[in-house]
DNA sequence: TCTGGGGTCCTAGGACCC
DNA sequence: TCTGGGGTCCTAGGACCC
């Protein structure tokens, strides 16, 4: 029997966050920005169709923000991450697997359900959330992940026909493949769009009839599961208990250009000691990590980019320790009279943190020690917010930090910052 | 003035082994 | 002239995702 899958997906979730915390926003367009307030990163539906893409360079729409009035916010994760558990918590309840995708996306598996009538459920799903979040959500359900995502960008490119968009008993699923464009289609991108357009694949379901043979020699088993799932045969599974990740990368744009040693150490010092608590909130360890810095790509002067690759004598997760290994690293790799725009840590070869083999010639001493502490770091800074114990070569004016000049409270994690409803 | 950040999977080809 | 056959592991690079 075929499966059933919803996609639930949050609309305009970043913009949505915002909305959901000030009312005045309600017919207001709204966008919020990347990191340092780069980018257009999220759009509300006003934004979307002024034709603002997605990633323009905020300075480019500045003289459409002054004459829409557009809110502009800076991106606020911590708000984000919190609203994102949230809606995970409401959908968790309505089915009996869940995959939580990304932060603003689940999958759900309805098969169990398949006796309801899937549009009534979904559209309850989605008051729920509505109800207790304040955030929109859209829902595609289809007879494998691919459909249900197809079905969700329907709902959303078709608003009239409401925000649950069930494709499982379509009358003529094919014909409405036809209008989907390739590169709507989850796993084409840019260049599969390109190659297959070339190829006079233009839409969904001339996708879904291409050849075997001919998808997996020019994309690949994924390219190949990708038609096989339009066909409505599931090939993707649900991810319930997404495995620890492979690879840890702490970087950032700096506010302003660095130009001093003292200041990327201070950097430095704070992305490994980021980095570290990520490693440790997945009880992992890394064998390896890769230091790097670069100038500014987009500016005409002097370009350096270098990095420096570290074996760690044992793997570890320790703040204190990764820390001076950074800074080692970077102090061999920096050179004056740049103007630094960025720089970051990546760690690999990770390993599972209760399970590390300790090196017959290790050389820190306080290992054990260490370990305790980095617990008591982490419970403080989980409970008073994050940066409440850090470590001092990180410095504490950070005049390098990014920029988030236009940040909205952290309504739901910070007591300070609890929002006020006045009488 | 101003251009984000963090991941995954797959394949081809080279090194190396017996 | 002729120069095996079959593995594994690793890395770099290319595609994708949000």
């Amino acid at each position: 029997m075929n499966k059933i899958f919803a996609l639930v997906d949050c609309d305009n979730f970043y913009a949505s966050c915002e909305r959901a915390f000030n009312p005045s926003l309600a017919n207001r367009p709204v966008i919020v920005l990347s990191n340092n307030d780069g980018c257009v990163i999220a759009r509300s539906n006003e934004v979307k169709q002024m034709k603002v893409p997605l990633g323009e360079p905020y300075f480019k729409c500045r003289d459409l923000v002054e004459k829409h009035n557009i809110a502009v916010f800076s991106s606020n994760y911590e708000l984000y991450g919190d609203m994102s558990r949230r809606v995970m918590e409401i959908l968790a309840g309505f089915a009996l697997d869940i995959e939580i995708y990304s932060i603003d996306e689940a999958f759900l598996e309805l098969d169990g359900f398949r006796h309801q009538n899937l549009d009534e459920y979904a559209a309850e799903i989605r008051r729920y959330v509505l109800q207790g979040t304040g955030l929109p959500v859209t829902i595609g359900i289809g007879s494998s992940k691919t459909l249900a995502k197809v079905a969700s960008k329907y709902a959303k490119k078709n608003r009239q026909s409401g925000a649950v968009f069930n494709i499982v008993n379509h009358p003529d699923i094919d014909h409405l493949l036809e209008g989907i464009p390739v590169e709507d289609i989850w796993g084409v991108g840019r260049q599969y769009d390109k190659f297959l357009r070339r190829h006079g694949i233009e839409n969904a379901r001339q996708l879904k009839y291409a050849q075997d043979k001919w998808v997996k020699k020019h994309m690949t088993v994924v390219g190949l599961r990708t038609v096989w799932e339009l066909r409505g045969k599931s090939c993707l599974e649900l991810d319930q208990a997404p495995a620890p990740k492979k690879g840890i990368c702490t970087s950032r744009s700096f506010g302003r250009p660095i130009e001093t040693l003292a200041e990327m150490r201070e950097a430095i010092a704070e992305y490994a000691s980021r980095a570290a608590e990520k490693c440790r909130q997945q009880h992992s360890a890394a064998s390896i990590m890769q230091v790097f810095l670069t100038t500014n790509r987009f500016k005409e002067e002097p370009q350096y980019f270098n990095c420096i690759q570290i074996v760690l004598p044992t793997p570890t997760n320790d703040t204190l320790e990764l820390v001076r290994y950074a800074c080692r690293g970077i102090e061999k790799i920096y050179r004056p009279n740049y103007h630094y725009k960025k720089a970051g840590i990546f760690l690999t070869d990770i390993v599972d943190s209760d399970n590390i083999q300790l090196n017959l010639f290790d050389n820190y001493p306080y290992r054990e020690k260490s370990q305790k502490l980095m617990r008591v770091m982490d419970q403080l800074n989980s409970r008073y917010g994050s940066k409440t114990v850090q470590v001092a070569a990180a410095g504490t004016r950070k005049e390098w930090a990014m920029q988030r000049n236009m940040k909205s409270n952290n309504f739901t994690t910070n007591w300070n910052e609890i929002l006020i409803v006045k009488a």
